[in-house]
DNA sequence: GCCAACTTTTAGAATAGGTCTAATTCTCAC
DNA sequence: GTGAGAATTAGACCTATTCTAAAAGTTGGC
C-alpha cells in the first residue's frame, strides 16, 4: 500500500485546480481507489464512514465534486439513477453487465477513439468521447476484466482523452 | 404531414410489445417527431399540452416508457439531468455541444459499430453501443447535421444496435 | 505567534425529477 | 352490453442531490 505516493499525486492535482487537498479528500479518493466498482455518492459515504465515521454526506458529494473538478476521478452516468464514480484515468469504455448490474473498464486504444472521432463533421470538435457497452457476459472467461484492484495505480496524465 | 402513416406503424409497434395504441401515446410519440431536439419529460409535457390541455405528467412518463419499451423511442441521459427522449432509431451517437447545452445526431455506420465493438474481450456480448461526444460546434459548418426535422420519417428495423 | 480573509466541513432544509397508489375511465372480447 | 384487463389521472411519495448558514480549519502578512 502506497497510499501516501497517491496522496501526494493528489495534493498536486488539486492544487492545479486550486483546491487544497484535506483529510476528508484523501480518504474519499482512497476508498475510490481501493475497490474500482463505480460506487455511488452512498456506497462511498458508507465506505468512508468505516474509516471517518464523523464525515457527513454533503462533505462526500463535495469531495466527489472536487476530485472531478481537479480530473483524477470521471463521473459516469449510465441510465437514470445516482452518478457514480471511477478513478480509472486511462482512456476506457464501460461494459455494464444488465443481468448483474455490475460495470466493468474496458480499455480503449488511442487509435480506436482516433477512428471513433472521424465520424465527427468538420466543424464538431470532441474534448471528450464516451463509450457505453450494454449486454451480458458469459460466464466463460469474465475474469479478463478486473474490476476490484487494491493496488493503487500511479496517476497518469492524459484526462482529456476519452 | 402524413403522421397517419406514423401512427400506424406506431400501433403496430405497440402491439408488437402487448401494448394498445391510444391518442396520449399518439400526441406524445408526434411531439417527438415534430422537433428532435431531445427534450425532456417536462418539455414534452409542455409541447403536448398545447394539443391535448387535460394530460397528466404522470400519462407523459408512462407513454414515453411505452415508447421506449416498443423501441419507437430511446432514452438517452447526458451526464446528471433528466432523462431525455430521442425518437431517432438509426443507429447514431450523440454530440452534446457544452456551450449551447444542445445534443446533435451523428450517423454511424454498421463497420464503425463493428470496430467499436471489437475492442471487447471474448465473452463480453454487448447488445447495444452508445457513444457520447461531448465538446464544440465551430460557428462555421454547423448545419450538416439537422437537429429538427418537421417531416415525419418512416420508422426503421434496425432498432437494437447503437 | 496572531489575525483577517478565505476555504472547507457540517447538519439540516430545500429542490428536481421521477415513481407509486388508488380511483376512475376506457377498450376489447365475448 | 358486460366483465376483465389496460390506460389515465391527481396527488402523495421518494431518491439523489443541492443549497444554506453556521462552525471549524488554514494561510499569508505582520
Amino acid at each position: 500500500m502506497r497510499s501516501d505516493l497517491n496522496t501526494d499525486v493528489l495534493s498536486q492535482k488539486l492544487a492545479n485546480s486550486g483546491l487544497r487537498s484535506t483529510p476528508q479528500r484523501e480518504v474519499v479518493y482512497n476508498v475510490l481507489l481501493q475497490k474500482r466498482d463505480h460506487p455511488t455518492a452512498d456506497e462511498v459515504y458508507a465506505r468512508v464512514r468505516t474509516e471517518m465515521p464523523t464525515i457527513s454526506l454533503a462533505t462526500v458529494y463535495n469531495c466527489l465534486e472536487a476530485l472531478v473538478q481537479c480530473e483524477v476521478v470521471r463521473a459516469v452516468n449510465f441510465e437514470r439513477g445516482p452518478t457514480r464514480y471511477c478513478p480509472n484515468l486511462k482512456p476506457h469504455a464501460h461494459f455494464h453487465d444488465e443481468k448483474s448490474g455490475e460495470t466493468y473498464d474496458v480499455d480503449l486504444t488511442p487509435s480506436l477513439l482516433d477512428q471513433v472521432r472521424a465520424v465527427l463533421p468538420p466543424g464538431y470538435d470532441a474534448s471528450s468521447v464516451e463509450i457505453i457497452f450494454r449486454g451480458a457476459v458469459k460466464p466463460s472467461a469474465p475474469a479478463a476484466i478486473p474490476r476490484t484492484e487494491s493496488a493503487a495505480m500511479p496517476i497518469r496524465a492524459n484526462v482529456g482523452a476519452a
